[in-house]
DNA sequence: CTTCTACTACAAGAATTTGCATAAGCTGGT
DNA sequence: ACCAGCTTATGCAAATTCTTGTAGTAGAAG
């Protein structure tokens, strides 16, 4: 899933960051309130993680902002208060839910899993631990791919690259929607690192006779099953 | 299953941690109810012992905090009190059962047992006693491992983490996640004290031919049997 | 059909990160 | 104080990531 992680505070997000990403999430920090309205208000993630305690803006106000620009995503909020008044006024607003820190991880996977159930329902194709395209096997909870039955070693970047091309079967991705998505660059910084591993990525899972990835001159790839 | 003690007596705990290990369990010790609200509160924990009389705070207290919050594990409440009143009111608050010290450790079993017995029969896979991978022999009642019928002398940090492991045969677990069970850490990700323990575990259980612990790189490990 | 331009593919190597082993420092229980 | 077990620190080899540079290609324009 592309999670979008709003926090300030280096160490948690750090820790947040990397756990989400071992669980085998797309990853986006944003450590102010402001760029989430300028910058990530159009992306549409599955899940936003928020921080109540922001340097900038408090994060009921920036909630309050997200919910009256008519962004729906599930937000779970993150506290280090154990208030219960801030977790009333933080549902109260449209939170869908709450935690403080510090927390389980497991806790945290358990929740972000009740709060978009509804979503993998609704998208039967994604929550499946095992996808299969043609010779190309893909087992996600393994992180094993395989290839006509041969195993096929993917450095952690190629997996993610991979995940994100087949979240998005059949849709055309943009290199920045790319490098936002699994580099977790959201500015154009000139780089062609994208370029470079999809070719990484199509010696590994393609054949003369199989092809996944196409390319969309001028706009970017496609992953076909 | 994940046992939550809290107990300020060296003397008890001890007894208690290193008792429900023999019987296979995870258990994590508290000495202060102040860190069962801050730090494991959120952990979902199956069982919580806790003493009636602890340093910093009332047992009942606590339970009655926990209660408060949500938190509806089953609850254990250790008594070196034998009055009538104790017991009421522990069992008015919340409580799920009471025992009074010193006690049996077969009667400590038997309700725990009772307690959680829901629980059990819902995961039916995982409460075998006496596992087996290749040359490798785990049994949970003793507490006791063995490699190609030689007994493997593991410490009890190496023998959770084995556990946490096997329990989840087949998934790739990351090392925020192993943190979080076989440590109880929540929040620090710059150790590679897990890193040290698949070493150590690694040369224990492992020969040249016979692996059972894979690195998956850039997420975590995983135990296949 | 040829030329041109913008875009794409890929190779090679530098820089960084990761995983692992080993060693050294700590800590709590006897 | 001692010992076993736990944690932190360090160095190294190998893997991964990313930049740079060049060759190649598709398609528009002439």
């Amino acid at each position: 899933m592309q999670i979008l992680v709003v926090e300030d505070d280096n160490r948690i997000s750090n820790f947040l960051v990397k756990g989400l990403e071992e669980c085998g999430h797309l990853v986006t920090l944003c450590k102010n309130a402001e760029d989430v309205l300028k910058q990530y208000i159009n992306i549409e993630w599955d899940l936003i993680i928020l921080d109540i305690m922001l340097a900038d803006m408090d994060g009921i106000q920036l909630l309050q902002a997200l919910r009256y620009k008519k962004v729906y995503t599930p937000i779970l909020m993150l506290s280090a208060l154990n208030s219960v008044q801030d977790k009333i006024s933080a549902l109260d607003y449209g939170a869908d839910d709450y935690l403080t820190k510090p927390f389980h991880f497991d806790e945290l996977i358990s929740r972000i899993r009740a709060l978009t159930r509804r979503r993998q329902y609704e998208q039967l194709e994604t929550p499946k631990a095992e996808l299969q395209f043609g010779q190309l096997h893909i087992n996600r909870e393994q992180y094993k791919v395989t290839l006509a039955g041969q195993s096929v070693d993917l450095s952690p970047r190629e997996y993610k690259l991979l995940i994100y091309l087949v979240e998005n079967i059949g849709k055309t991705v943009s290199r920045v929607q790319i490098l936002n998505a699994v580099w977790g660059i959201t500015f154009d910084n000139h780089t062609n690192v994208v370029d470079v591993y999809i070719s990484y990525l199509r010696s590994k899972i393609e054949k003369q006779d199989e092809k996944y990835i196409f390319t969309v001159k001028g706009v970017g790839y496609m992953f076909k099953g």
